[in-house]
DNA sequence: GGAGTTGTTGCAATCGATTGCATAAAGGGT
DNA sequence: ACCCTTTATGCAATCGATTGCAACAACTCC
């Protein structure tokens, strides 16, 4: 081996001559690793030494010519060769070493509130997609049902260096918003938004998704509305019940016909509970509005447990759009957002930030689209 | 900052003088910063160099202070000293740095066939938190539709310095499975299993499930059945169609009385193909066997489309028993398979894997159980 | 033909943490 | 008092790729 290694190097003329050698050391490398046994990594993956070796030149011009952006500083057969080698050998670079020179791991962050959720795998999914055409991979982390955690959640992916984060659970006057500016670290959020706008976001507009439910509602009939509204420190919880208030005064509904129960997490059962309370009034809604499709599932289950009828004693509309709610029974009316382009556009969006950090911060709001399916009609029996 | 570096180290007695000197040091080091202005990062995270200079000790020693492996090499109140420092510093160790000297980046790559699947989120969550709980975090890929992108989605993981994969995404005589074993990587196969069984697995017992769902059917009276069986090339697909024939022979059904159609993905719109093929057929079965709950949704397609009931002219089962099937109408039978249960398990083996890459190649079978709802009856007319 | 360009390549420092080895001090035994 | 452990710490190399700077060649221009 270090025969070879105090061989002249940089010179063309000799590389015929040195690859020949080179096959040889191979072969000998080979051997040696075969009859000491286990010599640490057994199929170790090649360096950018080895293909420096192998072609006769300093790993700083393997280096070069391998990088698209400095690939124009090497003469250009010395590149091919290069190139050449590289490929013969396998060579794959270690993003780890580049990623600890050049200070960029090429790693996003995702934070989500629960994987398990149905609504957050598409969003991913867009996420993922936008992310993965440019190089990056992204570490999804779930937060679970303790927010506290976030900050440490938050520290850790920071530590690992990655390149920035995509926050899907931040809840209004989150602290991990100042944390995240204080580090300087480009993030971008989904679905939710903080309190302050002071982070570039993805969100669809609340607001005028319960306008279209309400509205809905309010043409078939329904004079007496129920709003399932989600945890209200969550901007999609608070914006969507000012959306259904702003939207039945609008349509000229009085503060009495405008119930409001509010759940304590985008769950089933929470859901569930909150119905009851909607239902088991004296004078319960004929339609109810839910924050949230997941809700919304809960609210046919409490239908069910009373012995009602949905849509004929109660209509229901959703949020979200979640996949095979169409194959519900009934069918379950819903507002659809985009949430696969919700996560391309806040990978995108992440993208111009760690592209440049001064820019400024840019907020991304998609219209949602009201699907009419089988959980609403006219109301029976106008109360 | 060259005079403290030349202060004299590894001292107690001089401790509390370096620490004064050093605050000042610390002060001085900000004005610098905030004076220059944009000295690279702003906020740039402190170094374990940063931690050393302030103990006025070495680099090394408290890198041994802070890994709990080696902490023993160093005195207690030196170490306390030097874990204080390290938490008013807010340090926390490059991942990246260590992970180059280390060989191991403290990543798992999961190769999903498609993170969009209702299915996959539950064995996703159970492998992560599992992972997390070692320290792990998991960099989580969607190969998507074209199946010979993944080879070279692993070798981009590999290149990343992954240190074990988990694949859901093998088919039987997967190249994958040669290359895996060729780069000497620890893997384990989640949900599917290759042909060869060379690489631990942890799956369900297809067949036993399977058994479950014909039993059931059998029961309830029925004597012709169906089954849309999955992709026959990804071991879900071939265990339970052959499940399914050992099971209605074992039961008593003739071959003419077993009727079988394939689909060629596990998608919805793929059951109804199938399960129209199984309709249209001039002695339809009274019950159809879905090899998955996604296919078992098509054949709820299939049956509207034709303008059938179900369970009264159609009983079906599903396979999986993914989330909020229990709201389908009817509410779907299926067999029920421990997803996240699946995921922890996986994630185990592969812990196992990494810290004895020799050992065995286990492999973990969980037993699925049969979820009965109200999309299987009787048959109304016996053919 | 000498000075100045332009184009290629090598050299060596660097990123931050880890770890085998050397060293120094403290303690123990006779 | 001397030698021999034990214990605690420092030193320097290392992981693999990147990049500013220097060096050298070939070429151009006057």
């Amino acid at each position: 081996m270090a025969s070879v290694k105090g061989a002249p190097a940089g010179c063309y003329a000799r590389c015929r001559a040195l690859e020949h050698w080179d096959d040889l050391r191979v072969v000998q490398k080979n051997r040696t690793v075969t009859g000491k046994g286990a010599r640490s990594a057994p199929a170790s993956r090649p360096t950018i030494k080895d293909v420096a070796e192998r072609c006769g030149v300093h790993p700083s011009t393997v280096s070069r010519a391998l990088s698209p952006a400095m690939s124009h500083l090497v003469a250009p057969d010395v590149a091919k060769r290069i190139r050449a080698a590289a490929a013969a050998l396998g060579y794959q670079p270690n993003v780890t070493a580049a990623g600890l020179r050049t200070g960029r791991s090429g790693l996003i962050g995702v934070l989500a509130p629960d994987i398990a959720d149905p609504g957050f795998p598409p969003i991913l999914s867009g996420v993922t997609e936008t992310l993965a055409a440019e190089g990056y991979a992204t570490i999804v982390v779930d937060v679970g049902p303790d927010p506290s955690r976030e900050r440490e959640l938050v520290d850790r992916l920071i530590a690992r260096g990655v390149d920035g984060l995509v926050l899907a659970t931040v809840v209004l006057n989150d602290p991990v918003v100042g944390h995240c500016l204080a580090a300087s670290i480009p993030v971008v959020l989904v679905n939710r938004s903080d309190s302050a706008r002071k982070l570039p976001a993805v969100v669809t507009d609340d607001e005028a998704g319960m306008r279209l439910a309400v509205d809905h509602l309010v043409g078939l009939g329904h004079r007496r509305l129920g709003h399932i509204a989600g945890p209200q420190d969550v901007s999609t919880g608070a914006l969507r019940r000012a959306g259904f208030k702003a939207a039945a005064a609008r349509a000229g509904l009085s503060a009495q016909n405008t119930l409001i129960e509010t759940a304590r997490a985008y769950t089933r059962d929470e859901g569930r509970l909150a119905a009851l309370r909607l239902i088991d009034r004296e004078r319960p809604p004929t339609a109810i509005v839910a924050a949230n499709d997941l809700l919304a599932l809960g609210i046919y289950d409490a239908i069910g447990e009373r012995g009602l009828k949905c849509p004929s004693d109660v209509s229901v509309v959703g949020h979200n759009d979640m996949p095979y709610v169409d194959m519900l029974s009934p069918p379950l009316t819903t507002v659809r957002i985009a949430q696969r382009e919700m996560g391309n556009q806040a990978a995108r969006l992440l993208l111009d930030a760690i592209a440049a950090p001064a820019a400024r911060r840019e907020r991304v709001v998609l219209e949602p689209v009201l699907i009419v399916r089988g959980s609403t009609g006219k109301p029976e029996r106008i109360p």
